[in-house]
DNA sequence: AGCACGCCGACT
DNA sequence: GTCGGCGTGCTC
């Protein structure tokens, strides 16, 4: 017999798995596919979506081993190039599985298989519909088919017109309607012209960030360090309108915590054009919508937080990262990319300039900035003429305390009380007592699944870990020696209010915390409260020290810091410092003078004194000094090996394992240290440790553990522990 | 990661 | 006698 038919192609496909690699699959011959398109395949018992990554390559595998692929679904790929790149950039340098990474850029419903073209439901009445079938009460129905009388209905339109899609199938069943599909035309590019409302005018120093970056062209990265108030986001708006008016979008990252309505109604102000805002509360279905109204030109300005970085932009031309040196950049599991760093690496892809911004910027971004490798732009007139914030470290030593509270402290709050102000006291511990103590036989109530004590909730009455959610009734008597003599220890955010109350009975206290805020809505009252002058007295952890302006705030109480100051963990020092530039950034707005006070037993601390007295960019720099000497990042580079198994030497024996292998084949210079047990050694119910590398080249870095992965992957030591590798890591916890 | 298979302990 | 624990192998 004659053979004519040419050999079925092989194409290779990147599916959601933690392997670090490609599964091959046979192309059957009526198919047509295009590497970045997403296919539907059959894998071990079932079928997954993966995406194609090469076409005819030559299979890994024996020919009888493969499988042929389900289903193309894409025409084309599914993302723009410069983003496929980008994709693919971030999983090499994370050492990540480069499928795993495909599916976290993509919403979920396109992980699923949805369409990315943006297909539309229209419905519409049918040629032979008689109203007869539809009985007399059915208002839903009636009201429906008056309204196709007008016309058609999309599924867009649908919860717009308070229309039930179950109506409309009813309908569809009876033959009255029917529902028919249609590729999603939308809004061609804000064709609507284009408002730009006026700000105000720039100062001297805005004027020259905003020359820079609208005379930069091509990829440009700026550092935008601008002390509170001092007209970032009005650098950031005048930058986005030129990029704007030449019909380029913009995407601009924030952290997780200052994403809120009144962002967006900051740009919405300035701007009529379309935006959207991308946050965890959005449904799946609204989050594919944004995305493809991003991916067709059809937004101006896209928002969201760190995985924002991935949404496809068909006109690109700005990219914006607010509070860049926010830890919630950096995904904590998974795929532990860094938003702002991809951000960077996106702009220069798609060859935009970038603005990162911060009052206190990570001393990686000033380092970059030193190196050349980012143009600083400093803002340090602040706006309005509102004053600098006086700061003053109280020594605690032998001070006796009330609620936490030293003498000059609690004067100092009952001085500006007394003037009609507001104080704010910020405590990072929610929680009454981080401890409950036995006052007889000194028993301290544990949690059984973590290293670590749980919280007395007293409003609640219950104890509470912290660390694993674990939760169970506040005991009365000692469940050692039965009395019932039980005292919590240590302050909480909970306790303080309380005290707080009782010594300055005259005035509302309002706390803001975790815990108080649980309700829907109820951070917005508390806040708005606030503002009105309801409450004089604010408590509050981080949830208060970002995002929030409060003008009528005089005084800023910071209490507890001393932890920080000799932490294990060498990043501690910067984010104390960060903490204190943006809490004293909530008061002496207005023109009404700020005060800061920092309660310390180390006020001669060098990092301290040098903040307070010069400031966090004086801090940085000595800070970075630090960092050189040591060798420390953003001097060098480092990888976190993270195990854990249920029983201790399972995940200690998993990383003495992998750190043989890596001194075996360690670079001149290399360094490996550990395992050590984690800062919380066991934490719900898991043992954990971890294993630190560390060289000078990042380069060098990937390439001493690249093979040592697929080495693991192919022999692991045992399987009694998990592991993960964690690049850059910045959260030793 | 998920899933199946397979080999040893306390139970209806 | 089985149900089920998790150790191990496999996914093209």
């Amino acid at each position: 017999m004659l053979n004519n038919q040419s050999p079925p192609r092989v194409i290779r496909v990147l599916l959601p798995t933690p392997m670090r690699r490609g599964f091959d699959y046979l192309l059957p011959a009526d198919c047509q596919v295009q590497e970045g398109a997403r296919v539907r395949v059959p894998f071990g018992k079932g079928s997954r979506i993966g995406l194609v990554a090469a076409l005819d390559v030559a299979p890994q595998v024996e020919a009888d081993k493969l499988k042929a692929i389900d289903e193309v679904l894409d025409a084309a790929p599914v993302l723009p190039a410069a983003l496929g790149k980008l994709v693919r950039w971030a999983a090499d340098y994370y050492l990540h599985s480069a499928g795993d990474a495909w599916q976290q850029a993509l919403p979920v419903l396109l992980r699923q298989g949805a369409p990315a073209s943006g297909e539309e439901g229209i419905w519409q009445l049918s040629a032979d519909a008689a109203k007869a079938a539809v009985p007399k009460n059915a208002s839903k129905q009636l009201a429906a088919l008056a309204r196709l009388q007008a016309g058609e209905l999309s599924d867009f339109d649908l919860a717009e017109q308070s229309f039930d899609r179950a109506t409309l199938r009813t309908l569809a069943d009876k033959g009255l309607v029917t529902l028919s599909h249609r590729r999603q035309q939308g809004q061609p590019f804000w064709t609507s012209p284009l408002v730009v409302n006026p700000g105000p005018r720039p100062n001297s120093e805005q004027a020259v960030a905003i020359t820079a970056i609208n005379s930069a062209k091509g990829f440009a990265p700026f550092l935008l360090e601008g002390v509170t108030g001092s007209g970032k986001t009005e650098v950031y708006l005048s930058a986005m309108s030129e990029t704007l008016k030449a019909g380029k979008q913009v995407l601009v990252l924030v952290p997780e915590i200052s994403l809120t309505p009144q962002t967006l109604r900051r740009f919405q102000k300035r701007f009529e054009v379309p935006m959207a805002l991308l946050h965890s509360g959005l449904t799946d279905k609204e989050r594919l919508s944004v995305w493809r109204q991003a991916r067709d030109g059809e937004l101006g300005i896209v928002i969201g937080t760190r995985s924002a970085v991935f949404t496809p932009l068909a006109r690109p031309g700005l990219i914006i990262v607010d509070e860049e040196h926010d830890a919630s950049f950096k995904q904590q599991e998974g795929f532990r990319y860094h938003g702002r760093d991809l951000a960077v690496v996106r702009a220069q892809l798609e060859q935009v300039p970038l603005v990162l911004g911060s009052a206190t910027p990570a001393l990686e971004s000033l380092a970059n900035a030193q190196a050349g490798k980012y143009q600083k732009l400093t803002l340090n007139q602040r706006a309005g003429g509102a004053s600098q914030v006086r700061f003053d470290l109280i020594d605690i030593k032998h001070q006796p305390l009330t609620a936490g509270l030293s003498p000059p402290v609690l004067a100092a709050i009952k001085a500006h009380l007394g003037r009609g102000e507001q104080v704010l006291v910020f405590l990072n511990r929610r929680g009454f007592a981080p401890t409950l103590l036995c006052h007889e036989c000194g028993w301290i109530a544990d949690c059984q699944r973590c290293t670590a004590y749980p919280t007395v909730h007293r409003g609640r009455q219950r104890l509470i870990c912290h660390h694993c959610g674990s939760d169970r009734p506040l005991p009365h008597q000692c469940h050692s020696c039965g009395s019932t003599q039980l005292v919590g220890v240590g302050l909480g955010t909970e306790q303080l209010e309380v005290e707080l109350t009782a010594l300055f009975p005259d005035y509302k206290a309002v706390r803001i915390d975790r815990d108080a805020t649980r309700r829907k809505g109820s951070l917005e009252s508390a806040l708005d409260g606030i503002r009105q002058g309801q409450y004089q007295l604010l408590i509050g952890t981080q949830m208060l020290a970002k995002g929030h302006h409060f003008p009528d705030v005089t005084l800023v109480v910071l209490l507890d810091v001393d932890g920080a100051l000799y932490s294990a963990d060498f990043r501690a020092a910067e984010r104390l410092a960060q903490l204190v530039v943006q809490v004293a950034g909530r008061a002496g707005r207005a023109n009404k003078p700020g005060r800061l006070l920092l309660q310390s037993h180390h006020p001669e601390h060098p990092l301290l004194s040098q903040l307070l007295t010069n400031g966090y960019g004086a801090f940085a720099e000595e800070a970075l000094v630090e960092r050189r000497q040591t060798l420390l990042p953003p001097f060098s580079a480092q990888a976190l090996f993270r195990s854990d198994a249920l029983k201790a030497e399972d995940a200690q024996s998993l990383l003495e394992a992998i750190g043989q292998r890596l001194q075996q084949s360690a670079p001149q210079g290399g360094w490996v240290l550990g395992p050590l047990p984690a800062p919380l050694e066991k934490r719900a119910g898991k043992y954990r440790f971890q294993l630190w590398v560390q060289y000078q080249d990042k380069k060098v870095l990937r390439q001493w553990l690249a093979p040592l992965l697929a080495e693991l992957e192919a022999q692991p030591p045992h399987r009694r522990a998990n592991w993960t590798l964690d690049l850059d890591p910045i959260d030793s916890a």
